[in-house]
DNA sequence: TTTATTTGACCTGT
DNA sequence: ACAGGTCAAATAAA
């Protein structure tokens, strides 16, 4: 079994995790710095903060769909409850007591199968429609997430991702409707994300949501040139430790160089960016381009 | 003009 | 046969 493949996967997906990471640390500190001025403006800051949950909440969902999590998680989840873990708690993640952000997850109900990827549904076999398999909860994990305290309440909560509706079911037995999304970059990238979004019967104001395939589109991104250190890309030699990529390389810096208090001499390059710097890099140097379309060339573009 | 949503029809698994 | 999932044309919104 060759698994390089497969391991380079998880550092592409971990690359782009390490990056919703620092995007949330720069925003963060943006706010920080204006925090003086918010207290005039709290629509502003609840934007703000919005979109730090949303950047942190892609970081989760990087973290989460890693196959050594996986292994954690998957049909395992009785061993979690045991343990009064969730994959958030196991992460040392921990939320306010007091309300919930809009995308906090309520519970995480299943993780069945291997999320390792792509929907499997879409098989070879070509026919006029992609052969469904309906096996229940296969490669999907469903998650119980309140409706936003304000504003319009009949949409689920922002998870952070960018979602298209691409259908509307009535469920036997469900008072409310099922609305079926997947991801908006499909057509782009192919990413094969999907979520479903039911609100429950006995709480409409809680949404179930499940959730299938991997954000592709996250994934097939191609390792970014950090200034500073030499557009060296991954040269495939496969080994049972994975190759740093730029990216991680440069994260590792970072953390290396503060935990030995940056006193040493760093050579031009990794620990002189900081994370707003890195964040800039990545979302900021596209132009007018900030969409994911400008970070991700598209086939159309081609 | 482009992009997103709605919704009836169609397809597939059970 | 039925229920769930998806497609795609029509429509709405930006």
């Amino acid at each position: 079994m060759d698994t390089s493949g497969t391991q380079q996967g998880a550092n592409m997906v971990m690359d782009n995790t390490l990056m919703h990471v620092l995007h949330g640390c720069k925003l963060a500190d943006e706010l920080r710095l204006c925090l003086p001025n918010m207290a005039r403006e709290p629509h502003l800051l609840l934007q703000a903060c919005k979109e730090i949950v949303n950047t942190f909440n892609k970081a989760i969902h990087g973290v989460i769909s890693q196959p050594v999590f996986n292994v954690t998680v998957t049909g395992n989840m009785d061993k979690l409850h045991q343990d009064h873990q969730d994959p958030y708690t196991s992460l040392g993640i921990s939320w306010p007591s007091s309300g919930h952000p809009s995308t906090q997850l309520l519970e995480a109900d299943t993780m069945i199968g291997s999320s390792s990827g792509v929907d499997q549904r879409l098989g070879e076999k070509s026919s006029k429609r992609p052969k469904n398999k309906r096996k229940d909860g296969e490669g999907m994990h469903t998650v119980r997430v309140p409706a936003p305290l304000s504003g319009n309440t009949e949409i689920p909560p922002d998870d952070g991702f960018t979602w298209r509706k691409y259908g509307q079911k009535d469920i036997l037995g469900s008072r409310f409707p099922r609305s079926y999304y997947r991801c908006t970059h499909k057509i782009f990238y192919g990413c094969n994300a999907k979520k479903k979004v039911q609100r429950l019967n006995e709480d409409p104001l809680t949404y179930e949501v499940s959730y299938s395939g991997n954000h592709s589109c996250m994934t097939t991104i191609t390792p970014v040139t950090i200034p500073g250190v030499p557009g060296e890309l991954d040269t495939g030699v496969s080994s049972s430790i994975s190759t740093p990529t730029p990216l991680r390389r440069w994260f590792m810096g970072n953390i290396e160089g503060t935990q030995r208090g940056n006193t040493e001499e760093h050579a031009r390059g990794d620990a002189d960016y900081q994370p707003s710097d890195l964040a800039d890099e990545l979302f900021n140097s596209l132009g007018s381009r900030s969409t994911m379309e400008g970070i991700f060339p598209t086939k159309q573009d081609k």
